[in-house]
This record gives structure tokens, sequence and C-alpha cells, in this order.
DNA sequence: CTTTTTTTAGAATGGGCGTTCTTCTACATC
DNA sequence: GATGTAGAAGAACGCCCATTCTAAAAAAAG
């Protein structure tokens, strides 16, 4: 029955997951992991074969149970706007079932600590940043059609430059408690998609 | 002659300051603090009182040394937005000079690490962003003058959008090597205010 | 039930941590 | 030159770390 052990293995991930993400990667033990996850030091060992491997497939686990359901409206077949409107709802969602400060995103925290070597892990967090800004640049690409005011360039940047908002978005979530403050940066962005692909004078 | 002293303590604090600056806090350890800053044990403890008083004091020396001296061309007596322009110029040159990846900015860094009960490291933290965003609203405020299209509830808006998009940049500059990207965000977070200061229609 | 394999709890290990203390050096004052 | 004092170096302390190892328990297989 190697269901129940992949099973395990799944919830381990989870727990170590939400450990990392709430308290970062240097702070968390060990001793804390075991608690946390109620698996036996061996346990984890085996599975995984140290902090710095579990930590990786954390954010593996991170893209594919938490970006992946909140990023879907963006990812979507022939997704518009509201598809990004709908993904800063579920970060909204999320910050506010958090209550009190937010834990911001895993991938933005862990750059903040990474050293200048650790170059499996940036490329993840790379990666994390590409897959955003490929969502978004489908997004605009497909609102600004055939003759829209905007030029490939233009959307690249625009799509980069959102990705680059959110994460001073979700970064700000850890500062402040105030949904509010969140929703307005959050509909501030939004206004000036809509305006940029509405074709703006600079 | 208590010149060298107070002269040592100050060096003290920039050694330490971009020592936390460039690993975060808890990657740096006392042996490291002992190696870069050349003071002793003995002589950090009596300065400071302990790890955690060291990096608090750096979060202020910070302020006076990196912000202030940045963040000058905003702050200063009718700035426009051409001084918002000089102070991501200042950030772009910093990141010049750091060569590879940037250390983003110690007060973001810190922001993700920090546990949700230091109350004086958030405190701080939250002074930063609110100088940031009166800087920023004094300009905007400014620009918009007596007649602008801009209601004090959207200059609010728009100067703490622009803090936390800022701290966005910021933090990209520690995944990418490249002056470029940032620069393109830079400039297309400027575009965004001259097109609001002039009215957009959203 | 017996045997074999897997998983567990937790002790052991070696090292690094923040902090304190002791010792020694260097210099100012007389 | 003798004496007193401040500062530096680094040893010492107790604790916690990541990792490994051991021995017992639990589960699977026959």
């Amino acid at each position: 029955m190697p269901r129940a052990k992949s099973q395990s293995r799944e919830n381990l991930l989870d727990s170590a997951l939400s450990t990392f993400w709430k308290i970062g990667y240097h702070v968390v033990s060990m001793g804390d992991l075991v608690r946390e996850t109620g698996v036996s030091r061996a346990g984890i060992y085996s599975d995984f074969g140290g902090k710095e491997d579990l930590f990786h497939a954390c954010l593996d686990r991170y893209q594919d149970t938490v970006v992946t359901p909140a990023f879907a409206p963006v990812e979507a077949e022939g997704a518009g706007i509201e598809g990004i409107q709908k993904y800063f709802d579920n970060l909204l969602a999320r910050f506010e079932d958090s209550g009190g400060f937010g834990m911001g995103c895993l991938v933005g925290n862990t750059l903040s600590q990474i050293p200048e070597d650790a170059q499996e892990t940036r490329q993840k967090l790379r990666a994390h940043s590409d897959r955003l800004t490929a969502g978004f640049r489908k997004v605009l690409t497909l609102e600004n059609g055939d003759h829209g005011p905007l030029s490939d360039a233009e959307i690249e940047a625009l799509a980069r430059y959102t990705t680059i908002s959110v994460q001073g978005i979700w970064s700000y979530s850890r500062l402040t408690g105030d949904v509010a403050e969140l929703r307005a940066a959050s509909d501030m962005l939004i206004a000036v998609l809509k305006a940029r692909l509405r074709g703006t004078p600079d």
C-alpha cells in the first residue's frame, strides 16, 4: 500500500511549506519540522535528504498548491483583465483568512534571504517570476488585440512591471493589517493596466 | 578624546549595516560581525548590548546614511516629479555599483524575515514605509496643484501605491542582474504617475 | 504466530551560536 | 618608571543546530 506513504509525504510537505512560509528558511529548525509535520527525523531525511532539499520540494509544492489555483484565472484560456482582478481577489482573500498580518509570498520572502550563490533556489524564484510575467503578458496581448495601442515591447514591459508591483503588494501585506490598503493598491494597479490598454498619453 | 570612540562606533555601524543588508539578520553571526567590523566582541556588547540592539541601530543608520541621501530629491523643498525620477536614478546607480545582483532594500529584506511579534522592528519598517509615502504624497500634492485632477484621497492612494511599487522594484533587484529591467520598471512607474497627474480616464 | 521489513522515537555527535568572562596589552596620569 | 584603567583577544559556557545512528515498535508477508 504505497498510497499511505505518498499521502503522508504530501501532508509533510504541506506542513513544512506553511512553516517555511511563515517564519522563513533560516529560522525553521529540523526540530520545528518534526514537531509541525508529525514525521520522524529519520522519515524526513529518508524522504528528502535534508533541510535544503526539503525546502526546494516546498518551493515546488508552493507552485502547485498555492500559485496554480490562485493564478488560474490569469492562466485560463482566453482570460482577460478580469482574470487579473480575480487573481488579486484571491490574494486578498488569503490575506483576510490569515487574520492580522499576512505571510507575504514564499517566493518574495525567500528572495530577500538567499545568499548570492544559492543558484538552484534563485532559479526557482526566477521561474516563478517568469511564470507570473508570462501570464500577465498573455492577458495583456489578448486585451490589446491586433490593433491595440501597445507594442510587443510595451506589453512585455507592462507585464514585468505588473509582476514587480504584485510582489510589492505581497511584501507590504506583511506590514499592514488593513486589507483596505492592499485593495487600494491592487485596484490602482488594475486601473493602470486598463488605462494603458486604452492608450494613455505619456 | 571621545572622538575616536564615537568615530569607530560609526565605522562599526557601517560595517554591520552592510553585513546585515547583504545576507540578512538571521544569517549574520556575531563572529561575522567581529570579523567584518574589526571590533572585539566585548566592544560590540558594551556599545550596543547585543545582536538585536545592534541591528536596530543599523536600521536607524540605514535611514541616515542610505535613505536620506537617496531620497533627498523627493524630500527637498518644492520637489516635483523629477525629484522622484532622481530618486530612482540613485537606486539604479547603487544597483549598478554593486555589480551582479543587488542587495535590495534593508527594510524590504527585513520585512520578509521578521516574526509576527517583533514589534519594535516592525515599527521601524512601518516608519520607513510611511516616510516614503509622505515624500511621494508631498510631491504629488504639489504637482497636482490647487485644481489638479486628483483628490486628496487619490493622492494618498497613489503615494502608497508608489511606495509599494518601489519596494517591488527593490526586491526584484535581488533577482535580476540586468539594470535595464529595473529601469524599465521605474520608467513605467514614473509614466504612470505623470499620466494620473494629467488626469487619466479609468 | 513468525519472520522480515519499515518506521519510529530519541540518544549521540560534532559543530556553531549568542553571550559572558578572563586575561593580557596599551596607554594615560602622576 | 610605576600605577591605574580602558580596550582587545579569544577562551569558556550553555544551548541549539543539522545530521546520523541505534534500538524498539509497528506493519507486512509468509
